[in-house]
DNA sequence: TAGTTTGTTGAAAACGTTTTCGAATTCATT
DNA sequence: AATGAATTCGAAAACGTTTTCAACAAACTA
């Protein structure tokens, strides 16, 4: 293509290109009126700088890498759109990309991302890593990760996640404050550390108040909704004495409310269930789950600035954990339990 | 960052930096031994090829633009995921914009991506563009519209879209063939070249059979379930004869069921809902609508396919316009009306 | 007037690759 | 043993920028 480069422009201004160079760059040393000039020149050929030879000498893309799941699951869409808004707002641009959930693909792009010299790599999952895996990541280049890691890695990753701990509490606190006893924790994925403590921080309430919850297991890697779809098909097949459900993402939420219109089972009439997330799913009519809110613009916010702190502070071995706290959203999907059972 | 260089590498090896260039590209020219010798350092070192370095002198990026209205709306989220994996698959990578609807942002993105020398850009909206924009577009880079070009612009643009005539003959053909008989045509955008022919297509249909749609214009931007809430409260409040309802995407539709849940209007008992678009809110669990599929996946596969045919043809002044014929999907939105009226 | 400072510009090196060209080595052929 | 072809490699130019350094002119100082 017949890109026009700083020489064309330095010939027809008569002008070394350094001159300019620093026309473009805005930098000190030239005359406003040379100055003048070139902008015009350069804006009447429609110059256009090539952001490759400029990052290949300056050693900065301006340019971050955006790992997620699947842009399709609305929490990571959402995400990704705050996260690319606000960086934009900074001067970066996101490349965005699909990990599938898969170890192969994610590390496929890690390398993709780091021979692109992207300023650093924003990874968001919900899934765990070996410890080596993130460990490799973190020591090449700025990163964080958006989501919870196992313990081993604190000390040599950046994280940023809601407080799951205290999202899970919040959980129990609401169900119980509404009277329920007997509730199904719907949607536990054993592989995943947000998970895990999200479970721990609805356990400690129940234990306080001398309950225990009923889990359903996920088996699978992701949370969707055929899958709560599943685990709630093989409970609501049969009597049941719980009164609530917890369900431990959006989609699994919507799977339970799949299984509830085909078993007849109203909700929140006969069971109160309560969400967590709040993606556009859980606001859609006819649905409007009770839901635990991640803040995911908050998260985003976060997690850019943590990222400019870092690109700026390069040598900087402190890495930091940093928890935003969720909030309740309440809708139409729980009720209180009246006094006589 | 310690980042290596071929040099290096070269300098480990004891070669000058030409062989480890070769070595790495597989070019010919070098011994098998030498080669194994190097690519078995690279190895070792964590050596990591600069791709700038590479596209600099390379003019070509692997990497193709793409720039949708918003992620967070499930269509172009389920499309950019089909585009990144099957571009992927093609050995592609894509930097995905977030145009939010508005001119001036999608000129700064293209720019960007133009600054970035990408092999070609992709630009999926449903929104009408001046053609003095698009030509802009069009001439200094491979480019694809995903959607519908007002028609002065086909000559100088080459377009991918679902047939929306077509789609629109679909869908009156299927409410007629369930004998409504007066319709609703809900969310029709004029500033859509996309809308217009999916009216005219759906039209075309009701004439033949001496019929006319009740339409409720959108005057909005953007197709938002809100904006469809909004529409059908005006008419759900009053009563209508109208048996069926046709709506011009998911969100409206979505926003109608809000609508009617809110004026016990049963569907698709008191009305048949019938929508545009599958996406996976059209399939949720309570939703269920039948809706007019866009098809995605052959819309994805068309666009890169020829984009990459745009690539290794640059010189080709050829414009193509090609359409995917949309297709049927039904669910529980919509009922045949029994002959009593 | 000579010397010093200040402001403006150009030449050239650098960033990390690929590729062309020519030189050196190997190998077969006579 | 000498010639020629084939193979393997290195030197250097190129891609489009930024930046350092030196050169030069103009303006000030004494």
């Amino acid at each position: 293509m017949g890109n026009l480069t700083i020489k064309d422009i330095a010939k027809v201004a008569g002008v070394s290109y350094s001159t300019v160079s620093r026309a473009l760059s805005g930098a000190p040393g030239i005359s406003s009126a040379t100055r003048e000039r070139i902008l015009k020149i350069c804006d009447e050929k429609g110059y256009r700088a090539n952001a490759l030879a400029r990052s290949l000498i300056n050693k900065k893309t301006n340019v971050l890498g955006l790992i997620v799941p699947e842009v399709t699951n609305p929490f990571y869409s959402e995400l990704s759109l705050e996260i690319e808004t606000y960086a934009r707002e900074l001067g970066y641009n996101i490349m965005l990309c699909n990990s599938l959930n898969d170890h192969e693909r994610t590390d496929e792009l890690f390398n993709f991302l780091l021979s692109h010299r992207v300023d650093g790599i924003l990874h968001a999952s919900s899934r765990i890593y070996s410890a080596d895996m993130l460990k490799n990541y973190s020591s090449s280049i700025p990163f964080i990760l958006i989501g919870t890691a196992p313990a081993e890695c604190n000390s040599i990753l950046n994280t940023i996640s809601t407080d799951n701990y205290e999202g899970g509490r919040i959980a129990a606190k609401y169900l119980l404050s509404l009277g329920h006893r007997d509730i199904f924790y719907m949607g536990y994925r054993k592989g995943s550390t947000s998970h895990q403590l999200r479970l721990l921080g609805f356990n400690s309430v129940m234990e306080n108040a001398g309950l225990k919850p009923v889990i359903l297991e996920n088996p699978s890697n992701g949370s969707s909704i055929s899958r709560g779809y599943d685990l709630c098909r093989k409970i609501f097949s049969k009597p049941f004495r719980q009164t609530a459900m917890f369900a431990a993402t959006d989609s699994m939420a919507l799977g339970a409310l799949q299984a509830a219109e085909e078993y007849h089972i109203s909700i929140p009439g006969d069971l109160s269930l309560l969400s967590y997330d709040n993606t556009i799913f859980s606001s859609l009519p006819g649905i409007s789950l009770s839901t635990v809110d991640q803040r995911k613009q908050a998260l985003a916010h976060a997690a850019v600035d943590l990222m400019m702190h870092l690109i700026e502070h390069p040598y900087n071995d402190q890495h930091t954990h940093q928890l935003i706290s969720p909030s309740l959203v309440l809708r139409n999907s729980c009720r209180e339990l009246t006094s006589g059972t």
